[in-house]
RNA sequence: UCCCCGGUAGCUCAAUUGGUAGAGCGGCGGACUGUUAAUCCGUAGGUUCGAGGUUCAAGCCCUCGCCGGGGAGCCA
């Protein structure tokens, strides 16, 4: 449309320079009953029947229909209204009422006047289905839909949660680097960079560092973007996903699996008590959520494996398990899962061996329920400093790049244990996602890293 | 790295055993005073992922490649 035909089909036109700030959010709408505000958002969709429009208006916080008569408006306005199109941009001025036939959120605005900043052209997202590639590819346009603002704000509640947990029961936050000189536990793959002359490796973990600062001020965590190189193509991983890690001295196992159990009580309920509009959108049951509570049910590896077992799965006396494993363990319970003393094997080195078992480490898994799976992994770190050089050998990694992970056993080594919990594994499980690629706002994976 | 599935209009998909490429949604034009993914009428829109091959004839069959999805391993 050109300018010129545009200005004549507007009865106000929008002046560039001419400030409006919004009076309201629709998220709060309840309290401007009878009055008449100014709402500034994006048109969700519009249906019209000739003499009545019918304006659905997002602002993020939520959505509300406004209603314009043809009596309600200037004949101007009233006919500009019929060139808004999905996402064209608006500010509206109306009054607040109660209405029973309004969808969303229960009130209605009958409108007085409406300014269109800008009219969308041909918005990629029509509200019928799209394929998963697709949406990914709009992912910066997706992110307006009310399912994805859903999960962004359970998301943020839970990054609230999490640091309100810490905060509350003592923790320092004590960030680690991103940048690191080497494999931190040498399993995972890493992302290699240039670094001036040398090379570095983007944090796969913030572990051993949090190690050092645990013995500086006794409870830390660390919590920011962890990246793995990993070939993964699954619903349940990232290249690059965000991770809390707390560290504890003086904690054994059993006193991290305490905290374990509070920490993902504390943030589960922070969503209940929070987020229920959101988890509706999402079509989430609240029930299983309402399940999380003290205790979990805590089953030694060995346990499970006979659990397993019994359920008609072959597996291995000393072998991890796959998704298929957890899932069948997590379904028999209706609450997370904390399975313990892993074999040594196939756990990393510098993980305790269990004192009643050398063959098993002193290690703890958290599994949510209904099939999430492995949402924190942690343990008791060797604290013996002839153990740990034995373990580092045997595990074929170099001892010079761990010398001063070494001198923590140097100088006043104590017990100490700590853990790592996933964020956007516990974002897909509270909101019931089947994939973690709409739990963070960017997802970056294998095959994908825009936009 | 391995296994499976897929790529057709802007999007979601259809197209009989190889025989004239279609629908819904979205777009555009029009109608309609309570719509609920509104409805109704009209209309435009295609290098069927790419290259090669088989055939009278290929969206369909074959080969190679590219891209995507799901899963395994590994992990949070």
């Amino acid at each position: 449309m050109t300018a010129a035909r545009f200005r004549a089909k507007i009865g106000r036109p929008y002046e560039r320079g001419e400030h409006v700030k919004p009076e309201a959010r629709i998220g709060e709408i309840a309290k401007f009953e009878g009055k008449e505000v100014t709402l500034c958002g994006w048109v969700y969709n519009i249906r019209s029947s000739g003499k009545i429009h019918f304006l659905l208006l997002r602002d993020g916080s939520g959505v509300i229909q406004c209603v314009a008569g043809a009596k309600d408006v200037s004949p101007g306005t009233f006919e500009a209204m019929k060139s808004l199109t999905q996402e064209s941009s608006v500010i509206v001025t109306g009054s607040v009422r109660a209405e029973k036939r309004a969808p969303h959120c229960g009130f209605e605005l009958t409108l007085k006047d409406v300014k269109i900043l800008q009219i969308a052209k041909d918005y990629p997202i029509s509200p019928k289905e799209h394929g998963p590639a697709f949406l990914l590819d709009n992912r910066h346009l997706w992110l307006r839909s009310l399912r994805q603002v859903a999960i962004m704000k359970v998301r943020n509640t839970i990054i609230r949660a999490i640091r309100d947990f810490f905060d509350q029961n003592g923790f320092l936050l004590i960030d680690s680097p991103i940048f690191t000189p080497a494999a931190c536990e040498g399993t995972s793959t890493l992302f290699e960079t240039n670094y001036f002359e040398t090379k570095a490796y983007l944090t796969q973990s913030g572990q051993l560092y949090n190690e050092a600062t645990a013995m500086a001020f006794g409870k830390v965590y660390c919590f920011g973007p962890t990246f793995r190189a990993e070939k993964s193509k699954t619903r349940r991983h990232l290249t690059e996903f965000w991770m809390v890690e707390p560290e504890m001295a003086f904690y054994d196992l059993g006193d991290t699996m305490d905290v374990c159990e509070d920490f993902l009580c504390f943030v589960v309920s922070r969503v209940l008590e929070r987020n229920r509009a959101d988890l509706d959108v999402l079509e989430r049951p609240a029930g299983p959520l309402e399940n999380v509570r003290k205790p979990f049910p805590r089953i030694t590896h060995a346990e499970a494996i006979a659990v397993l077992r019994k359920a008609g799965a072959e597996i291995a006396d000393n072998a991890d398990f796959g998704g298929d494993e957890e899932t069948i363990l997590t379904k028999q319970f209706d609450r997370p899962i904390m399975v313990h003393r892993y074999p040594a094997e196939v756990k990393a080195f510098y993980m305790k061996g269990d004192p009643a078992d050398r063959s098993k480490a002193l290690c703890v898994d958290v599994l949510a329920p209904e099939g999430y799976g492995e949402v924190i992994g942690g343990g008791q770190r060797e604290d013996d400093l002839d153990t740990l050089v034995a373990a580092i050998k045997k595990h074929g990694l170099p001892e010079e790049a761990f010398t001063w992970y070494l001198d923590l056993r140097r100088y006043g080594s104590v017990p100490h244990s700590g853990f790592g919990l996933g964020v956007e594994r516990t974002v897909a499980w509270l909101c019931g996602l089947h994939h973690v690629r709409e739990t963070i706002p960017f997802p970056r994976m294998m095959e994908r890293v825009t936009p």
